[in-house]
RNA sequence: GGUCCCGUAGCUCAAGGGAUAGAGCAUCUGCCUUCUAAGCAGAGGGUUGAAGGUUCGAAUCCUUCCGGGACCGCCA
């Protein structure tokens, strides 16, 4: 729950007493009323731009129609004082009485604090990860993978019921080299000299326990077999197994999924789904037999200028329109993905958010245009494309290489630096934007380093509440316990700067939900985390802005509420991003 | 050639269409030996790539250009 929810709904009252009043005609539109907290703090504690919003429609100037909405404002009790202010804004500053309401909300309310409704219990899929099991998980993979998981984090903390889910690219030609490739370390394991894997295979070391299992399995018998009857046992063992490494390695990061969906259920299942969305599609007109332009502006030698099925993609801002089934009439990796699609809103889902790498920007249209093609508009895809992760150590470019085998896995990262601290990084940065990781940087202990700097801050409040506990025994620092302190002592600005921050918090959270951010939670920790460093050291200095005041229990009992609800904040913000909060730094 | 993303302080990046564009690092100036913990406080630093447009108001939305990256039937 929002503690400025209900200023907000004030606002709109005086607008509505306004337009009662014929000061605002009543067919005046009220969208785009804001209120919020202004940056600068001399500007109050809200600010809303009703005036200027609706200045136009009133045929007043803004200053002039704020001057009719302040009146209004300030008769309730919780507003001290309204200001009008620049071109119009109309500045509400809180009575301090206001402000203890904040950390009591957050005592009483402990975990739930901050989590809000705007989700209305609507199912929301969120697809990640998805990388072909064909191997272990490189780091490329790691950033969608946490910012899926922790944006299907936010949305549960935001009323939404979520599905997380993974789309199992079990089907076409690499998941075939990769059975080759199994059945090869099958025949390894049975004593034979394979030599060098050949060029199109897969020749990790990952795979050799698949061929032992095969081979204490089967024995000799695959080896009498056609490939078109060895396939398909190589193929299912293999996928097995890669499947269960990457959940591993998942697990790793803390990362689980509900929902498994094999992209070959779609033609091996009952009925054949692709086959059924083709034909929807065709009953809605938007499939047709026609020849595409070659690619411009490269030198394509393969190009083969044919008839095939093409979907009309770009009567829904796609731009051109594209195949659904390849030259040797095996259905395109696209067709499969509407079918997918399709198969998620059959499902319920009206919200869909897909999770890709760079690599897949080009899908973005194509995607959005098939969901609108089978949902007739109803059901939503949001794509958020996750920019390349480059790495460091200690400033210096980790070179990597698939063929040399010097790519860094998602295992390695997490050995090396810890999982919380690989959430924690790949989040503090804008998914569209690229992102650096310093291996060395990661583990520092300075503020430079946000990882550090909000864990530290966790612990640091723990180390308070433990210590607390020498001066004042009888202390009962249960956080419902503390919601009783006399909050009205915390009166020191860096303390009031900091039950701010704290009320901010619910907004931060709404705010990131809507925008599909997850990054926003992590910067906002960072500043109450920098808050509450800076009231610390204050306390140096001046000894009687301690938290533990050992001259005055009161005092010191509402101090401790004030850092129990930090605590609390900054936990659940890190709990939202899925990184664990430190009670001590080692 | 096209599509998408990015361009903000010296560097790395924030900023729900809102007021004087903010942090960290680096630089400079002071202070300091701890309520177990990264030392702390302050200062300077900007034509938000450029030019138009929409708006009461633009880093944010639209158009064009410049620069960087990703991708570009029949791979998935």
């Amino acid at each position: 729950m929002d503690v400025f929810a209900g200023f907000h709904g004030r606002v709109l009252a005086a607008v509505q007493q306004l337009k009662h009043d014929g000061v605002v005609p009543p067919g005046a539109s009220i969208e785009g009323i804001t209120l919020g907290s202004p940056k600068d703090a001399s500007h109050g504690d809200l600010a809303t731009n009703a005036a200027m919003v609706l200045a136009k429609q009133a045929g007043l100037g803004p200053r002039a129609l704020a001057e009719r909405i302040a009146p209004l404002l300030a008769s309730d009790p919780h507003i001290d004082k309204v200001e009008i202010a620049g071109p119009g804004f109309i500045n509400l500053t809180l009575a301090s009485a206001f402000w203890p309401r904040v950390l009591r909300m957050v005592l009483e309310q402990g975990a739930a604090y901050g989590e809000s409704a705007i989700g209305k219990g609507k199912a929301v899929n969120v697809e990640y990860v998805s990388a072909n099991p064909t191997g272990p998980m490189h780091v490329g993979h790691c950033r969608g993978a946490v910012f899926g998981d922790a944006l299907a984090n936010l949305l549960v903390f935001t009323g939404f019921a979520v599905t997380r889910e993974y789309y199992v690219n079990d089907a076409g030609a690499q998941v075939d080299a990769l059975a080759r490739s199994a059945y090869l370390r099958y025949r390894e394991a049975l004593g034979e000299d394979i030599g060098e894997i050949p060029e199109g295979l897969y020749p990790g070391d990952y795979l050799k326990p698949v061929g032992e299992k095969l081979a204490a399995q089967h024995a000799k018998e695959l080896l009498a077999m056609p490939e078109s009857e060895w396939l398909p046992i190589a193929r299912a063992a293999a996928l097995q197994a890669m499947l269960a490494m990457i959940e591993n390695d998942l697990d790793s990061l803390g990362i689980h999924h509900d929902v498994f969906f094999s992209e070959r259920s779609l033609t091996e299942g009952p009925r054949d789904e692709i086959a059924e969305t083709i034909a929807d599609l065709k009953t809605r007109g938007l499939i047709y037999q026609g020849r595409l332009p070659p690619p411009r502006g490269q030198i394509d030698v393969d190009w083969e200028d044919r008839e095939q099925l093409l979907f009309r993609a770009s009567e829904f801002g796609d731009d051109m329109d594209r195949p659904l089934v390849k030259s040797d009439g095996t259905y395109a990796y696209f067709a499969g993905d509407i079918a997918y699609h399709r198969d998620k809103f059959k499902r319920g889902f009206k919200t869909m958010i897909d999770v890709f790498g760079a690599d897949h920007s080009g899908h973005v249209k194509r995607m959005k245009a098939a969901i609108a093609a089978l949902s007739d508009g109803e059901a939503e895809l949001d794509i958020k494309i996750c920019q390349l992760v480059r790495l460091f150590r200690a400033g210096e470019p980790v070179k990597m290489s698939k063929r040399a085998g010097t790519f860094v896995t998602l295992r390695e990262l997490v050995d090396e630096v810890g999982a919380g601290p690989v959430r924690f990084m790949m989040l503090y940065r804008k998914n569209d934007a690229p992102l650096d990781f310093d291996f060395v940087k990661v583990t520092e202990q300075s503020r430079d380093n946000p990882v550090f700097y909000v864990q530290y801050a966790h612990a640091r409040a723990s180390s308070v509440l433990r210590n607390v506990r020498e001066t004042f025994p009888d202390l009962d620092l249960a956080e419902g316990a503390l919601a009783s302190s006399d909050l009205d002592l915390l009166t020191d600005e860096g303390e009031m700067a900091l039950i701010r921050r704290i009320a901010q918090f619910p907004r931060v959270v709404e705010a990131a939900s809507t925008a599909h951010e997850p990054h926003r939670i992590g910067f906002y920790l960072y500043d109450l985390a920098g808050d509450f460093h800076t009231l610390w050291n204050r306390g140096k200095d001046l000894p009687q802005l301690r938290f533990i005041y050992e001259s005055d229990r009161e005092l010191t009992r509402a101090r401790v509420a004030l850092v129990a609800s930090v605590k609390r904040v900054l936990a659940s913000g890190l709990g939202i991003l899925g990184v664990h909060a430190m009670h001590e730094l080692h």
